[in-house]
DNA sequence: CATGAATGAGTCTTCATTCAT
DNA sequence: GATGAATGAAGACTCATTCAT
């Protein structure tokens, strides 16, 4: 289409510059998102932490929701990436490598999390199309996981949907200090043993004595 | 001030009404909160809502937060009425009845809740008054109840801190689809059963075979 | 509903003063409709000319353009009082009479006509709602009269349609320079004069020899 | 400046591209102002229909405003030109003719004619230099037709300035409700019977028995 | 005390114009 | 000259709070 040499390499320099200028303006998003939520952020803040003016928000993105959404959906395609490569669930120790991933991917995009989990408690649509939908394959895997187990004697006859949930609730018992900012993020060796010891808690509990 | 007979009853019926209009403006706004939320709720609404005008608003309450604060609060008071009742837990029975009871709480007053969470989630003076504080009693009982077990030597050497944490985590996931509106509310019955299996769960996990 | 003496007075007299500043209102804008138009008038400047805040305007319009419908509707309604008295034309001296009364509210009401024509002009549904369906009637009228006179040889075989349309033009062209403020208003007598002599040319054209 | 030879040539071509250009924003700006108006034409619209980028208006013309101008400057003078071949008038046809010639040029350029009107009747300068700049000179040529008729003794003594400005006012009405959209342009023959038509008219007027 | 109209700072958004590449 | 991203001054509208009645 174009003769002009060096024209390719500027057209492919500009794009790179938009994305990454997208990026910062999403990256400043989220920020605030997560301190103050999306209702309390105004799109001035939102330039000025992303250092341009609140118009050129509006070259990158229709308004001010459509920032909230971007950014909820672009971490949400990389979370799914590492997510999706998990697998069946076959024995204990994958549970336990998918909590502590989990507690990876959480510690590892705190501000995003908070946005989300923030957002999906205000608003359906996000709950559904990014809270509810994301998370169905999980409590599949987990779901399948137990049933398997109780056909084959292993666990007792224990309602599987009701142990998936009970099992994310404890996850977020775990990590909702940490985005509230009333607890440090724990370090890997942390995450591993933090992971270990939720599985045994579903797994065996707390007892030892069946008198008490 | 004055010697008249009566007046000490006209001031009390004063103090009567006030009270009264008070409550009212606090129930009317308790139900807008917890439908759209504390900031998308004007004080139009409110004033509509409790069927007084605007202004009057100010003359019960310094401002649309002193609203929010007076209505948590006055719940909260209510709800550790009950929750002080209970007494030191000694066994099984015990947690399960709080659990209930806990369920019973959340379920009468879903629009009061929502809004606590929702408000204690983005502002950390809530959380930490109306939440954390109010939690703490209730952790270390149920810490205390775990340690003297412990001791006794009819639970195995868990963290009771993170116990604690874990059940607290089971219970909000059992609660939030309620609250959040996608799932219906349990009745008694169901209440109760959801306790013991919650009990159940942490306290014998799912397994019943070790080589699992 | 209430038994307190003077309450009836009073809300009377605070409708009163409510109706009589979305008068001003109202005042304020057409005056800057007329001058700039709609589009290019700002909230700003009509609150300023009405000696308001910018709030205040919504206490009693939904938006700006609903300034603009209610100063066209409430206008339109005084109008039509008058045209409808008119009643069916019977002689010559009917149609001087009507056109001397439109000169007449023209003049007497400069700025909403030419804002209405503004508006008309840029948009289909004040065009629609408020001209041509406000028109139709007189246009009937005229037409109906013209028709007679065909019919009983008084005029010749011409279509009623355009001698209507023609008509309107001819007082469009007198009255154009005037609200465009190139041309002084006409005082009672020019404006009889005019509407004398507009009849005459419609009626009788300019010729009195035939073989020019 | 410089002595290679075929620079000149170079340098008209370049002048030939830069007309060319100036003309494409034009036409693409004409057709825009037509349909939504000049204030609701923005110059991102204008940019993409003149199929060049933002920025590139701005080396053609100083802005938003004076591609507006130029607009209605060039048109002009092309109306201009056909109408000042119109030379005297002499006879009834030659009025005929001229009106006819007008009823072409509006319905050849639709466009452009409501976009002028439009902008004449909010802008004061546009109105003066381009709408009553312009029609002056033929104002005078039908006053002056009418002035010498009257002498003659062809015509009443109408007062000349009203007669011409009936006629445009008549030349509008037919015109208008085609610029606005409500009603279909006439065609070739249409335009002709309408010029007829008008003329007759303003002549002769509808009357046939002087005792109506 | 009750009222509700008035206020104006603050929001999101648009768009003509500029300027570095 | 061409490009189109960056700019920032407006603009319409909202709403918690005040205050005269």
């Amino acid at each position: 289409m174009s003769a002009k040499p060096g024209e390719y390499t500027l057209r492919a320099r500009r794009q790179r510059r938009i994305e990454r200028r997208r990026q910062e303006i999403m990256a400043a998003a989220v920020r605030l998102f997560a301190v103050k939520g999306y209702i309390n952020t105004t799109t001035k803040e939102i330039a000025e932490a992303a250092d341009v003016a609140e118009g050129t928000l509006y070259n990158y993105f229709a308004g001010k929701r459509e920032i909230l959404l971007a950014v909820i959906s672009e971490t949400q395609a990389a979370i799914e990436m590492v997510l999706s490569s998990s697998g069946a669930l076959q024995q204990r120790s994958d549970i336990v490598g998918v909590v502590a991933t989990l507690f990876d991917l959480v510690v590892s995009r705190l501000a995003f999390v908070r946005t989300l989990l923030t957002e999906a408690w205000l608003d359906n649509l996000i709950l559904q199309d990014f809270v509810i939908e994301r998370t169905k394959q999980l409590d599949q895997q987990i779901q399948s996981f137990i049933v398997e187990r109780i056909a084959a004697g292993a666990y007792r006859a224990v309602e599987p949907a009701l142990v998936s949930r009970m099992l994310m609730g404890m996850f977020a018992a775990a990590v909702i200090p940490v985005l509230r900012g009333i607890a440090p993020p724990p370090n890997a060796e942390e995450r591993q043993l933090l992971a270990e010891e939720l599985v045994n808690l579903i797994l065996d509990g707390i007892r030892v004595r069946s008198d008490f």
